[in-house]
DNA sequence: TTGTAAGCGTTATCAA
DNA sequence: TTGATAACGCTTACAA
């Protein structure tokens, strides 16, 4: 053997008897190359019984792919984001590439951890799932290093973006609590510059429009935490009237939302109806089962690896995509019902 | 500029009208090497104006550090296994270390991944997040390549392992329910083979043993998922006789322990108590607030880095961990009370 | 104080 | 059908 360390393809070639350079068009089955059978099996027996794997930083300093993908991902304590993570994740798996995690705040507050994530030669891509906006510098330097794919981020930004539609989403809610008789909807917003919620709360903004009801809109903000949508069924229950339904754009802030309104013992469905956007797991297991309309996450997670890869390996792609297969989908629970009767 | 790629050392040193060495060691801050202060300069400015990245694998392939560790974990389903890796993630990024991510059933049942993961110098070791036992062919697999440090696995491993004190969080939990006036006090554990599990089980045995209750103790299985949670709670309610407090082993089963019990109205915690190992965000949230004991997951995934990277840079260190600061702590909250008075 | 040159493990281009 | 050999971009003795 060589040194000590593990063996290498030329120490395969030596104990095969041939030179490194058919070792290599051998066990990379170039196509391109005509080896009498012996001489492949022998090859081939050297390997094995040498344990040899190949270099891959090695190999992809030659070439230039380095079979790796970096996943900026931000909110992880979200399960909701974990979702979008673990879709992109799968896909990139599935096509043979590896993944590198990163948090987007880490890497856009710290420059030498945004320089080692983007050291060139490590990376043949970058998912970047944003949706605030704050981030341009972030995919300045990104997009200056190697090709990105932004996730729900808004269309004008300057890297091929993938979406659910988040508008039909909130459509869809309003859909459900007007054909359950609802006329005063508040709408329970994310973060202020968030995109995603943005769109979301067009939806709501429109579907009320069109039900002629656009003079009742009725927008809270929170900023994506349970917590926040605590604060937010207080800013709401302080004021003279209350309204019906809520519409509330995100799961993890529904549950605060169902837990202030049992704390101010609020009864759900029966005085006010709560629909939120995404589904998840623990949605069953809330005060109320809380009724969602769901969004395919870990589709958009897997359609941005797609794209991403598909732009990678030089297939055109690389345009903005919408994924509605499937749609937004109403998932009933416990928590929307009939409005209470009008007092006169 | 070179041939269109992006600028290199050579082009750097070139551009400052030096050789690539002493570029190499400026920019690398070698401390062994005096340079005119204005040749510095020159070198500094042209890397500079030149945007110059250091090629990663070039350097990688040179040194013998890929500056990358690989997080191979399960279940990202589950925000307590996600709180793991938020804590193992952070940790790395801080040592400047970036990190892969796999998950272990993809690397256990497909060999291309696992070998695409272990490719050579792309790792400089790995996290093993397991715990089920299953796994003793992708340590082999692993640690015959990398360093590797095991999160939550029994001691007898070929790997030094981190883990929390499960056995004192489940005799803190007894020890609770027991100081209510409790005697009847079942355990739902999770999986068969989950080595994280059996240690709470013997946590929960020894300590009813301690309080003479040896005999009384009642363990039904469930397997991590909400859903088995209900399940067992199913089972347990066709018995002809409840018992009065309810350990539950993970804090995602115990929510649907909770669902259970409400849909077959058992109050909670008038007729029963509920407690649980591992406290998180939606806990507040469930039907009723769930009283549960903290386990300092985040810092059991750093833990593990911390161990990883010290052996890694060759720091001693390599011994097995246990996390004890902080130790398991009881959070209080409404689904845990006095046990409902004997009937006679 | 700076430069030369030899690798690190592959792959690709020739020539044999 | 196979073998030399030159890169890929960087680090590091060693020499000047």
């Amino acid at each position: 053997m060589n040194s000590g360390g593990p063996p290498t393809l030329r120490d395969v070639a030596h104990e095969a008897g041939v030179s490194s350079a058919i070792a290599s068009r051998v066990l990379n089955a170039d196509p391109h190359v005509r080896v009498r059978e012996e001489t492949r099996q022998r090859i081939q027996d050297a390997a094995q019984s040498l344990g040899y794997v190949p270099h891959s930083l090695a190999r992809s300093l030659r070439g230039a792919r380095a079979g790796a993908i970096g996943l900026v991902m931000h909110g992880l304590d979200s399960p909701i984001n974990v979702d979008v993570l673990a879709g992109a994740h799968a896909r990139c798996a599935q096509s043979g590439y590896v993944t590198l995690l990163a948090e987007a705040e880490d890497l856009a507050e710290d420059d030498s951890r945004l320089r080692a994530f983007l050291a060139r030669g490590r990376l043949d891509g970058v998912i970047l799932h944003s949706g605030y906006g704050h981030d341009d510098r972030l995919l300045d330097a990104i997009s200056r290093s190697v090709p990105a794919v932004l996730v729900n981020a808004d269309d004008d930004r300057e890297a091929p973006t993938v979406r659910v539609d988040d508008a039909a989403a909130t459509t869809l809610a309003v859909s459900h609590l007007l054909e359950l008789g609802h006329r005063e909807i508040t709408f329970i917003a994310g973060p202020h510059g968030s995109q995603t919620s943005d769109r979301r709360e067009q939806g709501y903004r429109s579907a009320l429009d069109r039900a002629d009801l656009g003079d009742r809109t009725d927008v809270v903000h929170a900023d994506w935490s349970a917590d926040s949508g605590m604060q937010a069924v207080q800013e709401i229950l302080r004021r003279p009237s209350l309204p019906t339904g809520l519409i509330v754009a995100n799961a993890v802030t529904a549950a605060g939302v169902l837990s202030a309104l049992r704390d101010a013992a609020v009864q759900v469905p029966d005085s006010i109806s709560v629909i939120t956007i995404h589904d998840s797991w623990f949605l069953p297991h809330l005060s109320v089962a809380l009724t969602a309309v769901r969004l395919p996450l870990q589709a958009l997670g897997a359609a941005a690896a797609t794209l991403l890869i598909d732009t990678i390996d030089g297939r055109d792609a690389a345009q903005d995509a919408f994924i509605t297969d499937p749609g937004p989908e109403l998932v009933l629970r416990k928590s929307t019902g009939s409005p209470p009767a009008r007092r006169a």
